[in-house]
RNA sequence: GCCCCGGUAGUGUAGUGGCCUAUCAUGAAGCCCUGUCGAGGCUUCGACUUGGGUUCAAAUCCCAGCCGGGGCGCCA
């Protein structure tokens, strides 16, 4: 099958890719274009292994037939770009069961030597090295494969979350206001003002639901300056917002949570070649998942041996001990639901005295998203902050919105770098961003 | 913010005071080879993070800097 239907007759760089030739084009004329991977020089044939998105097809050149185009591919450096017209004969010795012969060979261009990093060397190369030279990491089909579950992944979301009523906004990212609590911001300079570079859409995202847009979904950059040195933490990092208007509880946010996770964990399970290549399955979890509230949470981790007190986050080990309870109960996927108020966001919807409408989604011992149902009463709202030792006086934009009509809310923000770590069993949260910002590095 | 660890050719490594003119692989350059597919064979090239110090002698030990990795905290 042809790649591409051009409407036209024009010359084209590429009839094919490598993966989409059959049978049908036996015996024809084809052009392929790609990357030079690999060439095997036997004297008087050689091998020229190109590689484009798809996969690798094989040029073989006779140096007595063509001698012109076998001096020029044999000397050709790898990783050179060419573009290759010859006729396509079925070869059973070849893997992918045809070779092209080439009679035209155009050199798009030539790559320097020796290249900085290796895209089929048999020696592995460090993460520092690959994300140095990331636009040849990226010619490796298994790290191109994160980026093509990836693109699946936020696809599934848009498609989920617009099946669901939410519409997809764009909030701002250069902020005014200071930190909405829990983490480090970014400070800029904005003309004569000072700015921030936001730590994620909730304040806006909940002024929206006093519009009347009542299903709102941001897909969106965040920044946090938080000085951590982890395979797990990014300081920019995409994630999926969503906010809800006229819930009940956060129970309704968590039914759109889990379906979502559903949704995209399934629609990851069909990028087939891509998990092959990543050595991956993927096994879809199933709806709903289980809730279990904070302070069974804590019953249970006492019962094992936990030294975690009630009102206390739960720490890396005590995630991880839970993780193992809940895979031990045949679940990697739960909700903690009810924190205490206390470790809360102020927004959070007070529930009972010392707890919180407030939860998280963990997977195997992860925190992949939070939310909850928000506060929509502006006294109960100022109260908060007070209680979490924020000026309401700097946040008089946000509460405006919850003065002239604010409908009960909810919603919650969910870590795309995070998730993908956990379908795809990725060791470094790095690997799933394609320039990542970390405490270090800024460039590429 | 606290704590731990590392830095050797383009890439990845071996080397814990003298046997280092530094190992091996990969790569690059060149030669041989008509069916390779991790091709094979031969030749060549290429490195001790920087600055001090200890020592007869430092890749190796000490101090400082630079660069990097990881754990905790916090979080997505």
């Amino acid at each position: 099958m042809p790649c591409f239907d051009w409407g036209c007759t024009m010359k084209t760089y590429r009839t094919h890719y490598s993966k989409d030739v059959s049978a049908e084009e036996y015996n024809t004329v084809i052009t392929v274009s790609g990357w030079v991977e690999d060439i095997r020089n036997l004297g008087s044939i050689a091998f020229v292994i190109l590689r484009d998105r798809k996969g690798t097809s094989q040029i073989t050149v006779f140096s007595k037939k063509t001698p012109e185009l076998f001096k020029k591919l044999i000397d050709l450096p790898r990783e050179s770009v060419i573009s290759v017209q010859g006729v396509c004969k079925e070869n059973s010795k070849v893997r992918n069961g045809y070779e092209i012969i080439p009679e035209e060979l155009s050199v798009l261009s030539v790559a320097q030597t020796p290249l900085p990093l290796g895209v089929v060397d048999k020696v592995e190369s460090e993460l520092e090295t690959r994300l140095d030279n990331r636009f040849i990491d990226l010619r490796k089909p298994d790290v191109q494969a994160i980026f093509t579950i990836r693109d699946n992944v936020i696809h599934a979301a848009h498609e989920y979350l617009r099946a669901q009523g939410f519409i997809e906004v764009h909030t701002p990212k250069i902020v005014a206001s200071s930190s909405e609590g829990g983490t480090d911001v970014f400070r800029l300079k904005y003309f004569e003002k000072e700015a921030f570079l936001a730590q994620s859409p909730q304040l806006y995202k909940q002024s929206l639901m006093a519009t009347g847009l009542d299903r709102v979904y941001e897909i969106a950059w965040y920044f946090r300056a938080e000085e951590h040195n982890t395979r797990r933490h990014l300081n920019e990092s995409t994630a999926v917002d969503i906010e809800m208007a006229y819930i009940q509880s956060e129970e309704d946010v968590m039914h759109i949570l889990e379906h979502l996770v559903h949704a995209m964990w399934r629609s990851a399970g069909e990028c087939k070649a891509e998990l092959e290549t990543l050595g991956r399955s993927v096994a879809v979890p199933k709806v709903p998942f289980v809730r279990i509230s904070y302070d069974e949470v804590i019953t249970k981790l006492k019962g094992r041996g936990s030294g975690i007190i009630w009102g206390q986050d739960l720490g890396s080990e005590d995630e991880k001990l839970l993780g193992e309870i809940m895979k031990d109960a045949g679940t990697d996927f739960y909700f903690i639901t009810r924190y205490p108020l206390a470790s809360k966001p102020f927004y959070t919807m007070p529930e009972g005295g010392d707890h919180s409408r407030g939860f998280d989604l963990e997977c195997k011992g992860i925190e992949l998203a939070s939310g909850s149902q928000r506060i929509h009463n502006v006294d109960l709202l100022t109260e908060r902050m007070k209680a979490c030792n924020l000026d309401p006086a700097a946040f008089e934009t946000y509460l405006k919105a919850f003065r002239y009509g604010m409908p009960p809310h909810g919603g919650f923000g969910f870590g795309i770098e995070r998730f993908l770590m956990e379908l795809l069993d990725i060791g470094n949260v790095r690997e799933c961003i394609l320039f990542p910002r970390d405490r270090t590095r800024l460039s590429p």
